[in-house]
DNA sequence: TCACTGATCGTCT
DNA sequence: GACGATCAGTGAG
C-alpha cells in the first residue's frame, strides 16, 4: 500500500472496505479524496490537534472526525509519520451486507446507500470510535482484496471553501455509485 | 438532474 | 462566536 497521499487516493479506487458488526458489510471502494500535508483545504493545515491527531500517524489508519453535528467522514491516513495527510473515503459499490446497509438508512434507494462520506458512515455504522484504529489490521473494519478498476477519472474536490480547484479527487469512471454530480464524474 | 437552503453541534479562534 | 472534507427536501427546467 503507497503512503504517498495521490499514489494511495488512486489506490484506494478498487480496494474493498470490510465492516464486521451485527452481519458482515463489505464494498469497493469508488471514490476517494486526497488530502495533502501542505493543503489549505486539509484539516491538518494548522497543526496537530486532539481532532485530527490520526491523520499524523504512520499510513493506513482510519481518521474519522464529525462535520456539520451530524455527519461522519472516514479517511485513511497518509504520509509519514508527523506528516499529517490523508485520504477521504468518499463512495462504494456496494457488494455484501446491502440489507444490513438499507436497515441502518431507511427509506434509501439502494444506490444512494453509500454514496457520499457522511452517507457511507451512516450505512456502516462507522463513528467517532472508530477513530485511529489500524485499517491494516483491525477486525471490526478493515481494507481488503483489491480489483484494479478499469479507468480512474479525476476533477476537483467537492465541497471546499479553500483550494477547491486542486484536482485531487479520484473515482472509477463509469461507475454509477458515485458521489456529485454527473459534470462531476466524466 | 441541477441549484439552492436549512439543520445542527463539535472544534477552533 | 463563526464555521464546516454533508445531506435531505424542495422547486424549476
Amino acid at each position: 500500500m503507497p503512503s504517498d497521499p495521490i499514489e494511495l487516493a488512486r489506490f484506494l479506487i478498487g480496494v474493498t472496505l470490510h465492516r464486521a458488526g451485527a452481519t458482515m458489510i463489505s464494498g469497493r471502494i469508488v471514490e476517494t479524496e486526497a488530502y495533502l500535508a501542505d493543503d489549505p483545504a486539509s484539516h491538518s493545515y494548522r497543526g496537530m490537534t486532539a481532532r485530527n491527531r490520526s491523520m499524523f500517524a504512520r499510513a493506513g489508519l482510519a481518521y474519522v472526525y464529525r462535520i456539520y453535528g451530524a455527519y461522519w467522514c472516514l479517511n485513511v491516513s497518509a504520509g509519514g509519520e508527523g506528516e499529517g495527510a490523508g485520504v477521504l473515503v468518499r463512495a462504494l459499490e456496494p457488494l455484501t451486507g446491502v440489507d444490513a446497509m438499507a436497515r441502518a438508512r431507511p427509506n434509501v434507494k439502494e444506490r444512494d446507500l453509500v454514496r457520499g462520506p457522511g452517507r457511507l458512515c451512516a450505512a456502516l455504522c462507522i463513528d467517532g470510535s472508530f477513530d485511529g484504529i489500524d485499517l491494516c489490521a483491525s477486525r471490526t473494519l478493515w481494507l481488503g482484496a483489491r480489483r484494479a478498476p478499469a479507468d480512474i477519472g479525476a476533477s476537483a474536490r467537492i465541497g471546499l471553501s479553500k483550494a477547491s480547484t486542486e484536482v485531487l479527487r479520484y473515482y472509477e469512471r463509469g461507475s454509477a455509485f458515485l458521489s456529485g454530480t454527473a459534470r462531476l464524474n466524466v
